[in-house]
DNA sequence: GATGAATGAGACTTCATTCAT
DNA sequence: TATGAATGAAGTCTCATTCAT
């Protein structure tokens, strides 16, 4: 097995783990059954268990930065955009519910390295957002009196609450797709009819 | 000092501790030496460190719940209860900004126990939102073919993120009110401009 | 209440907790709240809990001494005082099971002060029964080449044997005082010389 | 070291440190600073401080069982085999001082685990002497109205008592051999039918 | 490189004892 | 004299990290 496999296998089994588990109640020696190496082994590409999950926040969503952008760089409707961001989001959320679970749990440590890092890489992923709510706002598409700053954790934070639901209890009853949709179209019309505006 | 000051005390200094360092980089002795009490007299107050992180979710949220509610108690129409919720929630996470930090770091944990907690009490606290979308749709202020369920989860998360902000940097550009003035906005009207609907 | 009697109070309990839990696993407030007095109560009456044992083993083995010796005293036939010495023996075990089952555990420890302990107080208790070989051997009764300070170690050990198993199982089969009858009856036809048979 | 090397170790220090200081006052670093190993490899080895005891009963009594059955094993006569069982346990004694210490300490105790333990494995030890009686009941070279239940404990209790005292000052004046001697003697006059005196 | 037994710092928690009331 | 809340020393046990093999 090469060097870089052995490196993704314990990534991997350390989002299992730290999905589960969470960080603090997640122990290496877990990391190590689940990766099916030995516990000092996991120190050979790592340095110490923080370093997991801050190479694992890094690597991660450095992917999914690549991934969304890919997504609607086709597209060139900023209302379409958004609703293509908040569709892929829940996919993501989905499709890797481990990394999912460990990104909404320990984002919100506030221990110093993972306060820096949110306002780093992570924050990279949220301005996407930005990006697209500032490409409407120059074609009128959307109102210039709202400010890109807070659409941006408004409707990431949205998307966010709705898919940790869906984390605790994958069983539930609105289709993250369905839910999608209904964010989408919530930011881009409210919840006023139109008639009444 | 009676013994209800003291449990008061230790638990204020729990959510001192806890909002600086998380619950599981906090000592037990950093909360006794913040309560200026010996450690062993947590122990007289609270069954083990869990057990004060429990006990802060469960009285702390109560107490929001009944404040929340008092202070749309007199509004009758929708649309405002959803402008003063959002200020009344901005304004909590300003002025128990420790408290806020806990809640918004420890209510994601996964364990067993959290879990429980924000399926029952802390659902409450959201809960008063969809009650307020109901009442709008039935008096059709709000369109019926939105679910409540989503947008309560959509609201809230979008205040939620936002405080986060200023949580880690209090000295952020956008005041917190002018944050729940906008994201009220954007939720009742849309950020797409009405004349293009 | 008088002094003495919260004196006895205190220990009365302590022989009930220590005889329940042993020494080290009863907790003082156990025996306060045995003794319906406040914990520090009991710091009025006796130096520490390691005291409240060393009173117990000095005035109830005292008492002991006293009862039995009296039981004893009217006897003459050295044979006979054996059998009143072993149907005492058990009568009190079943009388005072607690400060039996106290005796039996603790006696067995070997800290420093119950080392010692063992070497005064608790020995008067075991030479009333050398007393008695040698009476015996004096009037030719017993035989003079068994030595007393084995005869007198080896009966109260098998009293003791047998009084530890009707300790932990009260209901047993064996009648104490059908033991007691049984042991001096062994010990007594291994002693009597052979040509009295 | 293998790894059955270590786990003896840890017992024998164990063995050495409760008879020393008796279960509650021995130290887990005591034990570990006696067996050369760090606190924590005692917990490699053992669940925890309680774990300790109950597998050195287990495995340490269950030697003495088998040792002390083969000694018997070749002898015919059961009042022979008594003396040879005597012979045996003060042998056992001395050479196994310290545990002897433990198991004279510790099997007095009343926690659950222990009371348990007494009723079971140690119970078989003691079997071997009522095995004893009965054959020599069934054979005639013992009387048979008394009760192999009430001799087994007696016999083993003047045992012990007299090996207690052996523990508690070695240096003392009579021999155990004479001490076996004496009590076997003690015993086979009195529980011989006189007729075959 | 890989292993996993060993380490030992440090956490939580208990409870005998004190002392202000 | 009596109380019982408070103390804080000290113990058991955990687990990230190391290192000899």
């Amino acid at each position: 097995m090469k060097k870089a496999d052995k490196h993704k296998k314990i990534l991997a089994a350390a989002i299992h783990v730290f999905g589960e588990k969470g960080f603090y109640n997640a122990r290496i020696s877990d990391i190590a059954k689940e990766a099916k190496v030995a516990d000092g082994t996991i120190y050979l590409y790592f340095n110490n268990k923080h370093d997991i999950l801050l190479t694992l926040f890094e690597e991660e969503i450095g992917k999914l930065i690549v991934q969304i952008k890919g997504a609607i760089a086709e597209e060139k409707d900023p209302r379409k955009m958004l609703k293509i961001f908040a569709h892929n989001h829940m996919k993501l959320v989905i499709e890797k519910k481990e990394l999912a679970e460990v990104l909404q749990m320990e984002l919100r440590q506030s221990s110093a390295p993972i306060k820096q890092y949110r306002n780093t890489s992570f924050a990279d992923y949220i301005n996407i957002i930005s990006d697209i709510i500032h490409m409407g706002q120059e074609i009128k598409v959307f109102r210039s009196n709202l400010m890109p700053g807070v659409i941006k954790r408004a409707f990431f934070g949205a998307l966010d609450e709705m898919s940790r639901l869906w984390i605790l209890a994958p069983d539930n009853t609105y289709s993250m797709t369905e839910c999608a949709e209904q964010i989408t179209n919530i930011f881009l019309h409210g919840i006023v009819p139109a008639e009444s505006h």
